[in-house]
DNA sequence: AACGCTATCAACCGCTCTCGC
DNA sequence: AGCGAGAGCGGTTGATAGCGT
């Protein structure tokens, strides 16, 4: 119960200027990830939760706001046609954008579902490349990591295996449409492979178009 | 001008994960 | 191994801006 009344007591809602400032001052002081701490000591009756969402959200140095460009919207598609809603994996390939960011602009203007509510049609899905290590994915259950871990290499062998009969050559995607990538987050192995692989050597253009109708 | 409806997005909630003990 | 606290994530809510009637 003492949780109820903590909780009741902590400011809600949101965040005015000053506020902001203040929780900019006390993450330099006592760094960015003691969000218990930062919450006792800034004074604001936020919790450490809220503290630390509006610093991940807006505070945070780098931080993009504004419009999604073709390009990452292109991205968010790709990404999320193979990743699924991992936001905060999908937002860790926009530098500057977070994950709440990326959800709500799924959600507000490119999922087809939501779109459909409104005047929007909804477009049907083009056919899938048979080959994708995404779609040799679904034959396995994902239930578990070691499960995932297990499929996804298997995928990826695969996949790659297919790739070298083609001779296809495999661009690096740091040198490719000149998206940079976060330094600090390092990539996921194996998935990781998975998701450039497939971002960055499909046809993103085909994939962009088919949401292009909706909006 | 007033009203209703929709779109947008900041913030919250509840759950899971991770880490230290 | 088990437990608790704190951090992180994805889903959802709610305020409000904008637009049409």
């Amino acid at each position: 119960m003492k949780d109820k009344e903590v909780k009741t007591r902590m400011k809600r809602g949101f965040w005015k200027p000053e506020e902001d400032l203040i929780l900019k001052n006390c993450v330099e002081t006592h760094g960015e990830g003691n969000w218990a701490t930062i919450s006792e000591k800034s004074g604001l009756m936020r919790s450490g939760k809220s503290c630390r969402l509006r610093w991940k959200n807006y505070l945070r140095p780098n931080i993009k706001r504004g419009m999604m460009s073709e390009d990452e919207k292109d991205l968010i598609i790709r990404l999320h046609k193979l990743l699924g809603n991992r936001w905060s994996l999908i937002a860790g390939r926009l530098p500057g954008r977070t994950d709440n960011e990326v959800k709500n602009f799924w959600n507000t203007h490119l999922n087809n579902k939501r779109s459909c509510r409104g005047k929007k049609k909804h477009v049907k899905s083009k056919e899938v490349n048979t080959h994708s290590p995404q779609d040799k994915m679904q034959e396995y259950p994902a239930e578990t990591v070691s499960n995932q871990e297990v499929a996804t290499k298997t995928a990826l062998d695969s996949w790659i295996e297919e790739m070298q009969d083609f001779n296809c050559s495999l661009l690096s995607p740091l040198s490719m449409n000149n998206v940079p990538f976060l330094e600090d987050e390092p990539f996921i192995p194996i998935l990781d492979d998975i998701v450039l692989l497939e971002a960055f050597t499909s046809t993103g253009k085909e994939a962009w178009n088919e949401f292009q109708p909706s909006l």
